[in-house]
DNA sequence: ATGATTGCAAATGATTTGCATCATA
DNA sequence: TATGATGCAAATCATTTGCAATCAT
C-alpha cells in the first residue's frame, strides 16, 4: 500500500512532554487537542476538532480551539494546509514533507509520501525551490 | 525563459464573442472583467478586480465582480485558486493545465508550463488521477 | 500573586444572497 | 415588456481579538 497508515499514537505524558519540550504549558485543552489531532484524526478542520471537543471534553470554546492549532502550527507540531476545493483551512499532523491525493469520491485528503513521486524541473536552475508540494485528483481505481 | 509572458490580449468585440459562445450575456461590466482579467492581470483577487473597476469603470459593486468572477469560472473561462499562504481567493486566466511557483520574496505567482516538469509516480497503479497540481515556493537565484 | 490560558462575545474579513431597480433582447 | 444583470445592504461563514474570569506556577 502507498500511504501507511497512522502510528503516532502518542500517551498523555508523552504529550504533555512534546509541549513543553515546544515551549507550550501543556493545559487540558492543548492535550486534549493534541490526543486528537495529533494521533486520532485524519486532516481535521477546526469544526471537525470542535465537534470531537463538544464530545470529548468537558467544555471548549471555539477560540480555543482556533488559538491552539495555531499554537501548534507556530511550533511546528501540525500544518495547515488549504487545497483549492475546500473553504476552509484543514491541519495535518504529519510534518513529514509529504504530498497529497484529494479522492474525488468520497472528497478523502490522503497523504502520499515523498518518495512515492519523484519531480524533475528546469526550474532549479532559476531558482531555489525550498517546497515542492503537490495535489493529486483522482479517483480510486 | 521559462514563463513565458500573457500574450491573449483580447479585442472587445473578441471578448463580446467570446461571452457569447460561452452562453454568457456580455454587459458592459462583464466585458470590463474580463478585459482585465483575461488580459491585464496575473493571478488578480477579486479586491484586484475591484480596484481596478474603481479606477476604470463607472460603477461597480462589489457583488457583481464576485458573481461575474465566479460565473466566468463555472464557464471554465478563469479558474479559481487557493494557495495556503494566502487567505483569499486569487483568478487565473490560463486554462491550460499548469503549475505554480510562489516567489517567497515578492510574493509573485509564476505559472509553470506543464512541460517544464516530470513527475512520475506509483500512484497510478491505484488510482485514476485526474489532475497534478504542483505548488512551487522558492526565492529567484 | 503573577502571568498565562480560557470562554464569551464582539469584531473582522471574505463571500453570498435577497430584492428592488435598471438594462437589453 | 419580459428576462436577466446590477447595486446595495443585509446575511453568512471562517477566523481573530478584547477582556474579564480562571488556572497554574
Amino acid at each position: 500500500m502507498l500511504v501507511s497508515p497512522k502510528t503516532n499514537c502518542l500517551t498523555i505524558p508523552e504529550i504533555e512532554k512534546l509541549l513543553r519540550s515546544n515551549k507550550v504549558q501543556p493545559s487540558a485543552q492543548r492535550i486534549a487537542i493534541c490526543r486528537y489531532v495529533l494521533c486520532e484524526a485524519d486532516h481535521p478542520t477546526v469544526e471537525d476538532v470542535k465537534s470531537w471537543a463538544d464530545k470529548n471534553f468537558p467544555k471548549m470554546s471555539l477560540a480555543t480551539v482556533y488559538n491552539t492549532l495555531n499554537l501548534l502550527a507556530n511550533v511546528s507540531l501540525v500544518k495547515q494546509l488549504r487545497f483549492p476545493h475546500l473553504d476552509k483551512a484543514v491541519f495535518d499532523a504529519n510534518m513529514e514533507p509529504h504530498h497529497h491525493l484529494i479522492d474525488e469520491e468520497s472528497g478523502q485528503i490522503i497523504d502520499i509520501p515523498i518518495d512515492a513521486v519523484k519531480v524533475q524541473s528546469e526550474l532549479s536552475e532559476t531558482y531555489d525551490i525550498h517546497e515542492t508540494s503537490i495535489i493529486f485528483t483522482g479517483t480510486r481505481k
